[in-house]
DNA sequence: AGGCGGTAGTTCGTCCCACGAATTTTGTTA
DNA sequence: TAACAAAATTCGTGGGACGAACTACCGCCT
C-alpha cells in the first residue's frame, strides 16, 4: 500500500488502471471487427490451433456450460465450427473457418497494433524493461496463454 | 510486433496476458466478497464521493442506461443509495450505504493486496519501475480515475 | 463379456451486463 | 413563454457466466 509523496502513482494503481486501459482497447477493436471481447479471445486462441471444449475452458477461465454458449453464438456467426474428434467420439474440435481464420487474423493485427501504440512514447530500453517486468508477472502467476506471441515462428 | 530471440516475452503479449490477469485477481476478489466485478468497481468510485449518474457513467465507461441496471442491482443489495440532488431535481446522487462502505473498504484493501502479491518476487526498485512506466501509459492515454491510489491521503 | 466410475459436452434456469431508442421530467435560454 | 437541452428511466434485445442435472462415451477392472 506504500505511496510516494510526490505526484508518482502506486504500483496497484497503475497496474489496474492499465488493466482498464488495455481492457478497453481490447474491447474497442473487438467491437469494430463485428465481435464481443470474448469472441475475439476465442478467435485468438484458435488462431495456434483447434482445440476441444475443456482445453477451452481451462484456457479461457470459462466454465464449461459458459464455453458452450459462446461457441455456439461465434459458431452461429460462421467463425467457428465443431468438428468430431476422430479419437474420442464424446469430444469435439473446435477450429476456426476460412473466414474465422481472416477475422481473427485482422483483428489480431489490429489489436496488436493499438496497444502498441499505447507505448508509442516509449524509448525501446523503456518498452523492453516494461515487457520484462510485466513478463515475470505472467510467469510468476501462471497465466495461461491466452494472446499468442507476436512472432510465435523462431 | 517486434520480437527477440530469447524466450522473452512481447511487450504487447505482456500487456494483454498481465491484464488478463490483473482482470482475474480483481474478478475473483469481487467474487468473494458478493460483488460482480462492475459493481466492485462502481463501489471503489463511490468510496472517494458520491456522484450523480451522468458522471458515473463518464467514468465508468458506461451508457446511461447501463448505469440504471448497474444501481439498480447495487441499490437492491443495500450497498448503495439514490438520494436527490438537492441543487437539481432532475439529478441523482448516488452514495454508498454503511454497509456498501464498508463492504467497499474492505473488498478495496484485499484487492489491493492480492495485486501488490502479485509483484511479491520485485525488488522495491523494480515495483518503482514498473509503477513509473505504467503510469506514463495510463497519463499518455487518459485514462478516467477508476481505482483510487492506495494511500490518497496526503 | 459385463459392469462401473470418470470424462466430454450440452441443456436448462437464473442472473448480470451492455446498448440504443423512446420517454418523462426538469432546468435553461432565447 | 416557448423551444431546447440535460438527467434519468424504461423497454426490448442480445451476450455472457454459472451450477446442477443430464447424455453419451471411454477405459479399466474383474
Amino acid at each position: 500500500m506504500s505511496e510516494h509523496v510526490d505526484g508518482q502513482i502506486g504500483t496497484v494503481a497503475a497496474l489496474v488502471r492499465s488493466t482498464f486501459l488495455v481492457n478497453a482497447v481490447y474491447a474497442g477493436s473487438a467491437r469494430e471487427h463485428g465481435l464481443t471481447q470474448q469472441q475475439g479471445q476465442l478467435l485468438c486462441v484458435l488462431m495456434a490451433q483447434p482445440y476441444g471444449m475443456s482445453e477451452l475452458g481451462a484456457t479461457l477461465g470459462l466454465a464449461k456450460s459458459s464455453l458452450t454458449g459462446l461457441v455456439d453464438r461465434t459458431e452461429r456467426n460462421g467463425l467457428v465450427q465443431r468438428k468430431p474428434d476422430p479419437q474420442d467420439s464424446r469430444a469435439v474440435r473446435v477450429a476456426l473457418t476460412s473466414r474465422g481464420a481472416k477475422l481473427a487474423d485482422e483483428f489480431y493485427t489490429e489489436t496488436c497494433r493499438r496497444i502498441e501504440e499505447m507505448t508509442s512514447g516509449f524509448a525501446p530500453a523503456e518498452r523492453d524493461t516494461l515487457a520484462v517486468l510485466l513478463g515475470r508477472i505472467v510467469t510468476d502467476n501462471k497465466v495461461p496463454t491466452v494472446f499468442m506471441e507476436p512472432d510465435p515462428v523462431r
